[in-house]
DNA sequence: GCCGTTTTCGGCCCGACTGTTTTCAGTCG
């Protein structure tokens, strides 16, 4: 079992003690637990073998013993108990946004709000406003956000849906039957949320392939004859199977990878495609080169005509891993264990970009722990000059932008920096214009070099702050500022219909793992995924730069 | 339930924001 699976079950007990009205503190207990875990390099279950998990810090014999049982048999006593003792439907009621463990309860308990429907039914009937402390203006957002919550829920993250696909696919690609099978739909698009995974199987024997799936999914349905057979994942994805016979694979391929309107476009000018066994097949047949999957969104990829595509970015092109944390803010693994980790994994620079001083729930760096953390950049250095002169890592800062747009830090402090991260972290509910105002000036600001995460934006949970990217990548542009493609699956932000927009202005694009655990750079893979779909090249890719080119790009655009 | 200690109990991340109040509770990051 998992890491994150075993904290799933930890916040879930936090959550439901809340709710029963237990201890506050111990359910924080349970929380942080699941925090722990959840940013845990090493297996929880090989610690809990060798004896090490309670070094973990909050976890102690008892959360030690809760892990062994969930490690065991998915869940614990407590946790048990606590379910049993609330109606199913309330935790989906304590996701709708605004609402917590304290509001749920009284909704429960005072109007007997059990579900979803019944949350919404009693906004509707104005029963919500009947209760103290909460007034017109939470009854309305209630409802909106029950909606927004619903619309959330029907959509999986790019990443969870490759995840949970994944060893579907290669199940399926063992089976005597299958020929080939590959992904198919949005999920070969690289779209950063999908409805369902698509997978796509050639086979001569539809119907065995059919007795298979079914046997291997949840509620499994026919559709289309025996062309098709839909049902769920284990994880809870929404997958949808489509069988073909190999001679006409390549064309079921293209057409199922879609966009609909990149297909109807192509046939509008080319008609539709002859059965081919092979992909490439369909776009000769067109005199078109080899459009790549993630481009096929009729968003100016026939424009291409004869010219080749653009090489994409790939992650071999990356050579610098930029904005990472560490245990100086809110990271779990160390400078070093951090800048060790991108060195394994082949990159020639890290940044350490740590929280800047306002941030103080994240332990945002006051001046003087920014001193400090320089000083350990510069022994490290020392240390891999020694051992490995092509790596180097560089002290950054994920600065806040103020509400006024101004930087987190006096300058005599940001002076200090090789570079500076600017983010925003609060202060969400602005308006268009005050949000891209705020923006441009941190952009304008002679110290910033990356416009962190420009819209904020949490996929399938929180809305960005509305932002006119435009202008703010034309300020980026015009003041040699890069924008970051936050590759965090949560995120994906800058989102992908804007990287043209960048590129074309000649600004570059960082593309950074926000990594807050040394095997979370691997989200990388996901930001070069989307960066790829924006038609990004590695020329247009600042950390595809090499250490010589990227420290140049420094000291020559730096303040 | 964890942790640290002036060590076996007492306190527990903290500030901003929102919507409700009229001084604050709840939620969020």
């Amino acid at each position: 079992m998992s890491n994150s699976e075993i904290a799933r079950v930890l916040q879930e007990t936090a959550d439901l003690l809340e709710l029963t009205g237990g201890n506050p503190h111990r359910a924080r207990a349970f929380s942080r637990a699941a925090r722990s875990l959840g940013n845990l390099q090493d297996s929880a279950v090989d610690r809990l073998g060798d004896g090490t998990l309670t070094d973990v810090s909050g976890i102690g014999e008892a959360m030690a013993d809760h892990v062994a049982e969930i490690a065991g048999d998915g869940s614990f006593d407590l946790h048990d108990e606590l379910l049993s003792s609330v109606p199913p439907g309330l935790m989906d009621v304590m996701q709708v946004k605004g609402l917590g463990t304290k509001r749920t309860r009284r909704l429960w308990i005072e109007l007997d709000v059990t579900s979803l429907d019944d949350l919404e039914q009693a906004a509707k009937n104005d029963q919500v406003t009947t209760l103290d402390g909460f007034g017109a203006k939470t009854q309305q957002n209630i409802l909106e956000n029950v909606r927004q919550l619903r619309r959330y829920n029907e959509r999986w993250r790019l990443a969870e849906a490759w995840a949970a696909t994944e060893p579907f696919l290669q199940d399926l690609r063992t089976e005597g039957a299958v020929e080939r099978a590959e992904f198919t739909g949005a999920l070969r698009r690289h779209r950063e949320t999908v409805e369902y995974a698509e997978v796509l199987a050639a086979t001569e024997q539809p119907n065995a392939v059919q007795d298979w799936a079914r046997a291997r999914l949840k509620d499994p349905t026919a559709r289309n004859s025996s062309s098709q057979i839909e049902g769920t994942l284990e994880e809870g994805v929404p997958v949808r199977l489509h069988l073909i016979s190999p001679g006409q694979f390549g064309t079921a391929w293209w057409r199922t990878t879609g966009s609909p309107a990149h297909c109807t476009a192509f046939e509008d000018t080319c008609g539709a495609p002859a059965p081919h066994a092979r992909e490439e097949g369909v776009f000769a047949e067109a005199n078109l080169p080899v459009i790549p999957p993630e481009l096929r969104e009729d968003r100016g990829e026939f424009d291409l005509a004869g010219d080749s595509p653009p090489a994409l970015l790939t992650q071999e092109d990356l050579h610098g891993c930029l904005h990472n944390h560490s245990t100086y803010s809110d990271g779990s693994n160390s400078l070093r264990e951090m800048a060790e980790a991108a060195q394994d994994r082949g990159f020639s620079y890290f940044g350490i970009c740590d929280h800047s001083q306002s941030l103080r729930i994240a332990e945002g760096l006051s001046p003087e722990e920014v001193q400090r953390q320089r000083a350990e950049v510069d022994r490290l250095n020392e240390d891999f000059a020694e051992k490995d002169p092509q790596f180097r890592v560089f002290h950054g800062i994920e600065s806040d932008i103020l509400r006024d747009g101004s930087l987190d830090y006096d300058t005599d402090v940001l002076d200090t920096f090789d570079f500076v991260v600017a983010s925003i972290h609060t202060g969400f509910n602005m308006t268009e214009e005050e949000a891209t105002q705020r923006l441009v000036r941190a952009v304008e600001n002679p110290y910033t070099r990356i416009l962190g995460h420009p819209t904020g934006r949490l996929l399938l949970q929180r809305e960005g702050y509305p932002v006119d990217h435009a202008r703010v990548i034309d300020a980026c542009a015009e003041h040699g500022v890069a924008l970051e493609l936050n590759a965090n699956p949560y995120r994906l932000d800058l989102d992908w219909r804007w990287i043209r927009r960048a590129t074309s202005q000649g600004a570059l694009v960082s593309i950074n793992p926000d990594a807050h655990a040394a095997q979370k750079i691997d989200y990388l893979r996901w930001g070069v995924a989307v960066g790829r779909k924006g038609w990004l090249t590695p020329d247009q890719c600042l950390n595809a730069k090499s250490l010589e080119d990227f420290t140049q790009w420094l000291d020559e655009e730096g303040p």
